[in-house]
DNA sequence: AGCCTGACTTAGGATGCCAACA
DNA sequence: TGTTGGCATCCTAAGTCAGGCT
């Protein structure tokens, strides 16, 4: 898992002296840590008054809705009557190249408030219903098997899929589903067989777990063929949803499918963590549509809780979700034109900050003197946003993880070490772990110790004056649309362009992309991006690590038989056989151990399949003494390499009884090392970075294009298929010369 | 003027698939 | 010829930020 370090504020405090005056910070006006919200007293407690406020208020707006929409909807045949209205301009033309609506070609449209003139699609695609379990498969309490409603067994079975992940070992994941299993159990009536829950500690689904993986591993080993068809039966019912017609052109939708029920799988510590996030209805949605457009028919039974006719927005479908009370929307896909013409937009506006950096860069410098605390705040602020690329930080309420960005920052997550080292350790967004010691700006130092000083301590806000919006305001009124974000952007895409810069146009495709990926690692890097170690890493590292070792060993072994066969030679190169005692015998036993273990095992397998092969093949099977014989073959090789041990005189092959055939050998092997060290380094500095995020978000996509045009690496070598059709066009518009800035 | 909601982007983990490898 | 590891895709959580409301 992710690490994350509550580690202790070491305090080291230095009294930095300051020639300016700086506005007393009182302690009644420090921003606690963790501040009451300031919201509505009652909204403060119990979780079951919030859903219930949420649920009547969802409850009355349905039934307004319901009275109003009654009389518009139409029953028709959603799909045809969509289809039967676009007029396609080219309507044998299945390619969707020609169909592509290639808006950056067109004039640019400044209008950004209106989004669609019309807007059509089939509404979204529910989960299944639940289907309970066969009878056979039950929770059990305290040993006993439990008869549990299907509404309450939906949810054991939740966390009875998840018994093996972290998640199910989390007590805030146990308390909180728990809690909430219960509800249901008791909102249908308890259990049908008179059990009473009453502990968690004495459920058992270790059953139902097993179910989940027998299902899974069944699925696993249908034919190919079968496989096939589910898919396609799967295919032909997402297939209404998958698209929609946006000003009559049609467009993929993005997540056509609802979320299903499930247990809220929070971030970090997250308080709200293994609640049950429950099933959503038609009549909880609310669907987005141009006024003239069908009505997507509800599931049978069921409404749908409101229709609009929002033209200023991007979204489709929209729900209010359970465990935050916040907002779900069905909306675009990646590829589409409203997401493109975004992107775009945002990449121009990063490039426009290009031409107010410098002023930008020069007053906050300049203000980090300034004798308004606020106006120095701002500056401090600015400067880590641009020069580590911290996000803005906007405060967080209780029931979310504590995490933080810039003017979120606290106390004990800046530690000064004089003269101007900074160590910044936080969880900033999904708990990821930010980690770094800086040097900084003396000025920066100076005003850090200052935010610093006591009353304040650990828990207060090292930016007591700020938040985001005073932050953004501030940055308005040097570019109109500047906000903190949009550094971040600014700074990934020009790292990006300067890292492309320096690489050479030589070399094959693979040393150009191994490059590129070096330079999207730096940018990767700068904002922070991780990725937990996969599970194989930890092994495959220690297997690498081991191949290694074994080829340093012959390596060595081949050094020692020169030596045997012409004692002068160390004499004539002395360094070249420096390393001749590097392995202790111990290291050398271990290997061995590995080698002999390895090559029985290899021909055990070997015994194995080859008899295998003939039962099934009819034929006769290899005596058992075949496989004896092998094995006494490595006996001896053991035997060998321990005598090897004990006198120090190493065996080799008759072939290799000279020592330039010796030493071209070791050439080779140094080769093999060269080349595993390197790649086993690539691994370790890969292992915790995700290249992905900063591809897919933050680098233009456009320096990928022209990087591609430029050094002749073909497109698809970087941009994967989904990423091609969501960069189309930056594909179609930048040549092999496009600049993201001058530099 | 501050607060909160709504709508949008950014994010890492889970899952599924395919190709390289023994 | 099955295993495995790496990558693409899917999924949805968690941010940012504007604007409307009190």
């Amino acid at each position: 898992m992710t690490v994350k370090p509550k580690h202790e504020s070491s305090s080291s405090e230095e009294d930095i002296p300051l020639k300016a005056t700086v506005s007393n910070t009182k302690a009644s006006t420090l921003k606690k840590v963790k501040k009451v919200r300031k919201v509505a007293p009652k909204k403060e407690e119990s979780s079951e008054e919030e859903d219930d406020e949420a649920l009547s208020k969802a409850v009355k707006k349905r039934k307004k809705v319901r009275k109003e929409n009654a009389s518009k909807t139409k029953k028709i045949k959603i799909e045809d009557a969509i289809d039967s209205k676009v007029e396609k301009t080219n309507p044998d033309d299945k390619s969707d190249d020609s169909d592509t609506f290639r808006w950056w070609e067109q004039e640019e449209n400044g209008d950004n408030t209106v989004k669609w003139v019309t807007l059509r699609h089939n509404g979204v695609m529910f989960p299944p219903e639940y289907v309970p379990l066969p009878s056979h498969v039950k929770l059990y309490y305290d040993g006993k098997p439990v008869d549990l409603p299907p509404q309450a067994e939906e949810v054991a079975g939740f966390f009875g899929g998840l018994l093996e992940s972290d998640h199910a070992k989390n007590p805030v994941f146990q308390k909180n589903f728990f809690k909430d299993f219960l509800d249901v159990l008791n909102e249908n009536g308890g259990t049908r067989n008179n059990i009473e829950i009453k502990s968690f500690e004495k459920c058992d689904f270790t059953k139902m777990f097993e179910y989940y993986q027998l299902q899974r591993e069944e699925k696993k080993r249908l034919t190919p063929q079968e496989k096939k068809l589910i898919k396609l039966e799967k295919d032909k019912l997402e297939e209404p949803y998958k698209f929609c017609y946006l000003d009559g052109r049609k467009e993929q939708v993005g997540n056509f499918k609802l979320e299903p029920p499930d247990l809220f799988r929070g971030r970090g510590a997250h308080p709200k963590t293994g609640k049950l996030k429950r099933r959503v209805y038609p009549e909880d949605i609310v669907l987005n549509l141009d006024k003239d457009a069908p009505i997507p028919v509800p599931p049978a039974g069921h409404k749908w809780g409101e229709i609009r006719h929002d033209n200023t927005v991007q979204w489709l479908c929209m729900w209010r979700e359970n465990i935050s009370n916040s907002f779900k929307y069905v909306r675009l896909a990646a590829n589409s034109s409203l997401k493109g013409m975004s992107d775009y937009k945002k990449f121009e506006k990063a490039r426009e900050l290009k031409k107010y950096i410098d002023l930008i860069r020069a007053e906050y410098t300049k203000n980090l003197k300034s004798k308004v605390m606020l106006e120095r705040q701002i500056s401090v602020a600015t400067y880590l946003i641009d020069v580590f690329a911290l996000r803005a930080g906007g405060e967080k309420s209780e029931d979310e993880a504590d995490t933080v960005g810039c003017c979120s920052l606290r106390y004990e997550h800046v530690t000064l070490k004089p003269p101007t080292t900074v160590v910044f350790d936080f969880l900033g967004k999904d708990s990821i772990r930010y980690y770094q010691e800086v040097e900084v700006n003396k000025q920066v130092f100076k005003n850090l110790s200052i935010f610093k000083r006591p009353p304040k301590q650990p828990g207060h806000q090292l930016f007591d004056r700020l938040d985001p919006s005073i932050l953004n305001k501030h940055l308005q009124n040097y570019m109109p649309g500047l906000t903190a974000k949009v550094f971040r952007t600014f700074n990934a895409s020009k790292t990006m362009q300067d890292q492309l810069d320096l690489i050479p146009n030589e070399g094959t495709i693979a040393e150009k992309l191994m490059r590129y990926n070096a330079a999207n690692r730096k940018v990767a890097i700068l904002c922070n991006h991780q990725r937990t170690v996969t599970r194989g890493h930890v092994t495959s590292v220690q297997k690498a690590t081991e191949k290694i070792e074994e080829l340093e060993w012959a390596k060595i072994r081949y050094k020692k038989a020169i030596l045997q066969l012409d004692k002068s030679q160390l004499k004539k190169d002395p360094n070249f056989f420096r390393e001749i005692d590097d392995l202790t015998n111990e290291e050398q036993q271990a290997i061995h151990k590995r080698l002999i273990e390895r090559e029985r095992e290899k021909y055990n397998k070997k015994f194995i399949r080859e008899n295998d092969k003939r039962k099934f093949e009819n034929e006769e099977l290899l005596p058992e003494s075949d496989l004896q014989s092998w094995l006494a073959s490595v006996d001896e090789l053991e035997k060998q390499y321990a005598e090897e041990l004990e006198s120090g005189i190493v065996t080799v092959k008759p072939a290799l009884q000279d020592v330039d055939k010796l030493r071209s050998q070791i050439e080779k092997l140094e080769q093999r090392i060269a080349t595993s060290s390197l790649q086993l380094k690539d691994k370790e500095e890969n292992s915790t970075v995700a290249l992905s995020t900063s591809k897919i978000s933050y680098i233009d996509p456009r320096l990928s294009v022209a990087f591609c045009k430029k050094y002749n690496v073909p497109l698809e070598k970087v941009f994967t298929k989904a990423l091609r059709e969501k960069f189309q066009w930056a594909i179609e518009s930048a040549d092999a010369n496009w600049r993201f800035c001058e530099t």
